[in-house]
DNA sequence: GTGGTCTAGACCACC
DNA sequence: GTGGTCTAGACCACG
């Protein structure tokens, strides 16, 4: 979890940028199924914030079906990308964003083919949840 | 701009509500170089919202250089698909949003190929820039 | 709203009380789409209870669809008895405290009939989301 | 009492699963008046659990009046299906919870025919403690 | 020691 | 005015 880096003077809230990071980490195969997040308290020792801030990141990322809570094992990872589909609910919802966020690409001037390419780079930095796990 | 539909009941606020569905009527070629956007007064009027907040969508379309604002000729595009490639920051901030959400379906379970193929269907939406423009 | 009546005393939570109350009043007909719900310091204040703990309350209502939170309407009933079929996600979990639940009434000696005549009964106070809704 | 499965990274806890598994079982006709529970040491050696977390269970239990404990006999199913009705008590409390349940799958779109439907479903799972005990 | 609840008060963003 | 975020500290429940 030493990985993250959190921003303070960005203007997405902290607990965003914690959740966003770790979705990140999932989705990039360093975080898989079982593994254990450092606790609410410790999690925001590290970075010098409320520890409550922490668990509404927490709390969000088990709304979401990616963790799971409980006291005796702290916070486990409960979803990954080869936990099956996602519910068709996420995707609706998952597509009106993209949506807005290539129209903001292509209306800034950049190609549909550059914006493929961009995605197609980023799609490519996720391992292939079917395939073997890359090493850490 | 009658085609502009806002959801009051929304969670996104309502000038990130006006900034999106513009940034997506020039993306989709409905909106190009040199048209004319309603006054603030005008546009508040027809959806009944405070003209603050439309003057606030219409900052925010200025800062990212999409619109320019005059006295005397209101809000005019200023930039749309066919303007050329986009500023290098623009791109970078671009990226890390594109980051997150991707790892968010990624996450979920979404295959890459699923989610390339959600992506290329949202892209096909935009005509290209290069070619002859739609008839509206 | 001034019909809720929360339990100080009991062992469940006062924000899982006011969501279990909210729940009640929509399957009941009291609250429909676009009922309007108090502030979160309003009812804070009305039970004397602190405002983060009406928006945590707020917060459960929202993840499960059944309210939306803006700054400018507050809450709202978003999603009632007449809102279609829900996720089948939440019927398989639904399932298993129903299955729970019941077998609670059958071990205690309830016999199965006994048992389906209460849910019957505690069913009839729920108005028909197809007919006419009730008068109140 | 091999049957009983409990999720270690369930957010239920541990004592409230096996208390749950147990009420289920008795309903189910597959633990009866008369029947013997583990020792709380032996169960919590097959789970791996404390024995003090068993302990808390079989103590909700008696607390229901669905066993007996001694320290010579051990933990002994005292209730169970065929007991007769309950206490009037548990009814009024456990009518509450049904409500709020009912209310939870009304509310989220279930039409009450459906509710109505699955109830039965799951009460077809509990054998008739009037007719023949089903064999194990 | 873990997460969870509740209180309390500050400040911000939106409208 | 509204909800939302963050901090801070207390206490509880679970194991």
């Amino acid at each position: 979890m030493d990985i993250i880096v959190i921003e303070f003077d960005s203007e997405v809230p902290l607990y965003q940028q914690l959740r966003d990071r770790v979705v990140e980490a999932i989705a990039e195969g360093k975080l898989s199924k079982g593994s254990q997040l450092p606790s609410t308290r410790q999690l925001a020792a590290d970075f010098g914030i409320n520890f409550h801030t922490v668990h509404k990141a927490y709390d969000a990322l088990r709304d979401e079906g990616l963790i799971r809570l409980s006291r005796k094992s702290g916070a486990v990872i409960y979803r990954d990308a080869a936990a099956g589909p996602p519910p068709p609910e996420f995707l609706k919802q998952w597509r009106l964003r993209a949506h807005t966020l290539l129209a903001e690409a292509i209306a800034q001037g950049t190609t549909p083919e550059t914006v493929l390419a961009e995605l197609r780079a980023i799609l490519a930095q996720f391992p292939d949840p079917t395939g073997t796990p890359p090493v850490h």
